[in-house]
RNA sequence: GUGGAUGUAGUUCAGUCGGUUAGAACGUCGGAUUGUGGUUCCGAAGGUCGUGGGUUCGAAUCCCAUCUUCCACCCCA
């Protein structure tokens, strides 16, 4: 007896509606990457522990899936250390490989290993699966794909802007109404100078960061709890309570900071790209949000998140500046900026909201039905005749039943049945049937040819 | 990594206090109809009750462990 075969916790099968489903997800990202002048690029799936580990804090490192080493793995480590069972440092010697955790360093690895072939500013995307040994929720597994578009080598506001045009033009080519959210970590860095704290940056935007979630109390709380003097968080709630339009904040938040270089320098950046976006036309709504405040470490501009207005699911899409990754791999001074999009909680917005139209059915137009070995001559003749027109077309594989071969087309949603038995071919004739009314008509070969030609062509 | 819930046919779910052979709907397959799908009628197949232990004369039901899925943290797409 054999025990039902299962896949690993948080990871999934697709099938083939879903699949025409996603395939529909990624043509429209990628359209769009390409239209903005990205190309892509792809890095293996697994990438050295050393070029993981320390990029992602403390917490991304527990999140890496490790790959235990080939061959005698256990010839390094005496008796004493397997006993002592200290799982971090035995780990370290076992594995040398993992899995990729996210695109962005491997992409930075990337920039470093083939620096000589790369002419500044590089602009690629990349869409793959990443993976983390996190604890699977709903719109969160351990295997999913994310679909970055970064350039790299250039400290232009330009190309921040580019990559907000390039979330509004996706989730407009996809439906999805969103809020595109944009803050700045030198701004961050400004208030946490002014509040006097400026060596707990990480503590406190971890902390403001879930204002909308737990409320102003929660976070006030939370800062307190990490060890941020009270007077410190007093001085810090007014800000976080700003209320009105982007400049208007922006006016608040310069009088706030005057004596903040590196916060004064955020929000002149801000200026700059909230400037861009003015004039431009988006079927998003762009927002400042000082309260967003994304963990990742490497952020040191601006930070991007994008969020569906209608559909509770976390953030669909988020990116930032990061002006030193390539500093860890060795190459100092290349600054980067990109923007990520989650293809499986998108697939969870559009399915949630009924976006996917037609993109479900199986795109077959036609099926000729399988009379036997006498007709397949003739059915084969047909088949040619469509496939040379450019016609999605199928030839039933066995002789069975028509019931059962009109049942394929129907739970296929195939629009057209072909059919041309002894009769038809004793009279040179082919019936054509129309599935979703049902109606049936016999016509000359002559006629099925300019039938092909045009009724079926046109509609493709 | 911490805390909580969950698991019965392909799917959605019943299953009383621990008691005979674990049920339904939908789906699948076959037939009514050997050249006609969707509707209808008839019939069939399909279950180690997530897995492994334990308690009991007897376990889908109670206990323990483990895995899955889901939820709240942590973090994140």
């Amino acid at each position: 007896m054999f025990s039902k075969p299962t896949i690993p916790k948080g990871t999934r099968d697709f099938s083939a509606g879903e699949m025409l489903k996603r395939d529909y997800i990624f043509d429209t990202i990628k359209r769009i990457f390409r239209l903005y002048g990205y190309n892509p690029i792809e890095t293996p799936a697994m990438e050295n522990l050393s070029t993981l580990l320390g990029k992602y804090g403390e917490e991304g490192d527990r999140l890496l899936f490790r790959i235990l080493d080939s061959g005698d793995f256990l010839s390094g480590i005496s008796d004493d250390e397997l006993s002592a069972r200290e799982q971090n440092r035995l780990a370290m010697k076992l594995c040398s490989k993992g899995l990729r955790y996210d695109l962005t360093v491997p992409f930075a690895r990337y920039v470093v290993q083939h620096r000589n072939e790369i002419t500044f500013p590089f602009k690629r995307y990349q869409i793959q699966p990443v993976w983390r040994a996190d604890r699977p929720q709903k719109g969160r597994y351990r295997e999913f794909f994310q679909c970055d578009a970064d350039v790299i080598g250039s400290d232009s506001l330009l190309n921040e802007y580019e990559l907000v045009r390039i979330a509004d033009d996706i989730f407009a080519g996809l439906g999805i109404a969103t809020v595109i959210k944009i803050n700045n970590r030198k701004v961050l860095s400004g208030l946490a100078g002014f509040i006097g704290e400026a060596d707990r940056l990480t503590d406190i935007t971890i902390a403001i960061d879930k204002i909308d979630k737990t409320g102003l109390d929660a976070v006030k709380e939370e800062l307190l709890s990490k060890g941020i003097s009270g007077s410190a968080v007093e001085k810090l709630e007014p800000v976080l309570t700003l209320a009105g339009n982007t400049g208007k904040k922006l006016d608040e938040l310069e009088k706030i900071l005057s004596d903040q270089e590196t916060g004064m320098k955020g929000l002149e950046e801000l200026r700059t790209l909230f400037g861009y976006i003015g004039g431009a036309p988006l079927w998003s709504d762009v927002e400042f949000d000082l309260t967003l405040a994304r963990g990742l470490n490497y952020y040191t501009g601006a930070i991007i998140e994008v969020k569906s207005r209608d559909v509770a699911i976390g953030s669909i899409g988020g990116g930032g500046r990061y002006d030193n990754l390539t500093g860890v791999f060795g190459l100092e001074g290349i600054s980067g900026v990109g923007i990520s999009f989650g293809a499986d909680r998108i697939y969870d917005v559009l399915e949630h909201l009924n976006l996917f139209g037609k993109v479900s059915s199986s795109g077959t137009r036609v099926l000729i039905l399988n009379f036997g070995q006498n007709e397949t001559a003739n059915a084969l003749r047909i088949f040619d005749q469509l496939k040379r027109s450019g016609i999605r077309s199928e030839l039933y594989p066995d002789p069975v039943k028509l019931k059962k071969q009109m049942a394929y087309a129907d739970v296929n949603k195939i629009p057209i049945v072909v059919m041309a038995g002894a009769e038809e071919i004793k009279n040179n004739q082919v019936t054509v049937k129309n599935m979703s009314t049902g109606e049936q008509t016999s016509m000359s070969t002559g006629e099925f040819e300019s039938f092909v030609a045009n009724d079926l062509k046109e509609k493709i």
